[in-house]
Parts: structure tokens; sequence; C-alpha cells
DNA sequence: ATGGTAGATCGTCTA
């Protein structure tokens, strides 16, 4: 079973993008973040036509998340249990027998403003759910756009990208670690031991051409599921397109 | 130098 996480930064702008990844892809399961489309606008009819069921929680011009599955999705939780929020960040639903969490995590903006403060009660937030999420699905995957890059070798530049930046200061990277600790592992670091390999590039700066980068976008599977983790990878490729998403597909694939 | 680009929306916010 293939399990991906991608960023569209508009499923409005990025259908086509996404009709021929997935074409190309075949993923059974992906997670799809900044779908930025109010559920009435959400083409669950088109991705039907192309073999995938869709369960979906969005808003206009921001934010939105969508599970696509081959198999119907059951159990959907829509945004994090108990934790009033109207920003549509959280999706989560039950394909086969694993559970699917899919976050699309604060930004942030920038240390100490008040969206960092969003960011990090949001986390906190998100690991107490999680931790009950875990004892109830054994066979759990968290995936999504963490907006937070592990360590150093998922920078482009760790200087510039250090522990008082926004994506890699110590309190975000504290928070990611926490959740790691509920017993999930980062399904690329399974694989791949390199540094440089990333998943987003600004739009600014030709920051693709020059490969200048972060690794955010994560597919974290849980104990149960870490030996069953035959593959991992990011379709970079996919960021070379016309008028591309900021962000690549991140994959895991499951026995 | 507080820039640059993209998306949604149509002046300005978010990333």
């Amino acid at each position: 079973m293939k399990i991906a996480s991608w960023n569209v930064n508009s499923l409005n702008v990025r259908m086509p993008h996404l009709e021929q990844w997935l074409s190309s892809a075949s993923p059974d399961v992906v997670g799809l973040q900044e779908t930025k489309l109010a559920d009435d606008r959400f083409p669950d009819t088109a991705l039907a036509a192309m073999g995938y069921r869709s369960v979906f929680c969005g808003q206009k011009t921001y934010n939105g998340v969508a599970i696509l599955s081959r198999t119907p999705a059951t159990d959907v939780q829509f945004g994090i249990p108990g934790f009033e929020d109207e920003q549509k960040r959280v999706i989560a639903a039950t394909v086969g027998d694993t559970r699917i969490v899919n976050l699309y995590v604060v930004n942030g903006q920038s240390v100490g403003s008040d969206k960092y403060a969003y960011k990090l009660r949001w986390l906190e937030a998100v690991h107490g759910w999680l931790e009950a999420e875990r004892q109830l699905h054994p066979r759990l995957v968290v995936l999504g756009d963490f907006n937070i890059a592990p360590d150093d070798r998922d920078v482009h530049d760790p200087v510039v990208w250090n522990d008082e930046h926004i994506l890699t200061s110590a309190a975000e990277r504290a928070a990611l670690r926490r959740l790691l600790m509920l017993g999930l592992h980062d399904g690329f670091r399974l694989h791949n031991e390199e540094a440089g390999e990333f998943s987003w590039w600004d739009y600014r700066q030709a920051a693709f051409r020059r490969n200048m980068g972060l690794r955010i976008d994560l597919t974290l599977v849980s104990d149960a599921l870490r030996p069953l983790c035959r593959a991992a990878g990011i379709d970079r490729e996919t960021r070379t397109w016309e008028r591309p998403s900021d962000h690549a597909p991140a994959w895991v694939e499951l026995d």
C-alpha cells in the first residue's frame, strides 16, 4: 500500500497536476493540504472517475485538507477533537485497517509571533489527540505538511535555518520530537540518510533550481508499521512541471 | 536593502 502527502497549494489550480501524478505514482491513499476550496467546490466527481474516493474539509482562500483513497474511508474525523479551530487543517480517516491522520500544521510566520504561539498550542493539542489515537489504532500513519524541518540534513543552509528561525526553531523541533516519541517514525529516514533531499522550495529566488529547499512534508509510521515500510521517497519532478505547487509529494510504501 | 513569487481576490493576507 502506497501512502502519500502533498501540499497542492490550491487544488483549483493544481487539479491537472494531481491527475497526472495520480496516474504515474498510483498511490492507494493521499493526504492533500492547502486545497483552498469550500466543500461544495471539491472535485470529488472528477477524482471518483479516476478511481479515488474523497473525504475533505475545506474553506475558501486558506487551508483545506482531504484524504483520497482507492477504497472507501470510514470513521472520518474533522479537526482536532476538543480543540476549537476555525482553520481547516486536520482530517483523519480509516482506510482498510490503517488509520490515516492528515495534518496541515500551522506555518507560524516568525518565532515569537502570535501565529508562532498558535502553532505551538496547536501541536500540543495534536500530541494529546495522537496519544489516544495510537492506542486505538496500532496501524497509524500521520502525514502532512508539518512546517517543521526535522534536522539539519533537512535544510539547504543550517546557518540560516537555525534554532531561532521559523520552521527550524528549537521549540518547533522539540514539538515534533514529542510526536515521534509517541512511537512514530519518519518514513523517509527509514530508507534515506542523505542530506539535501527536500519537499518544499520557495517560489522566490529561483529556489528550486538552486535546490534551496526544506524537507517539511513527512509521512510518519507507527511502531507496528515500521517493519512493514519497504520504501519511501519524494517525487521532486512535480516541482519541474509548469505552474507547480511549491511542495512535492512525499510517500511511503507499506507491505 | 525587510526585497523576492504565487494564490485567492481584486487591497491585502498568507505562505
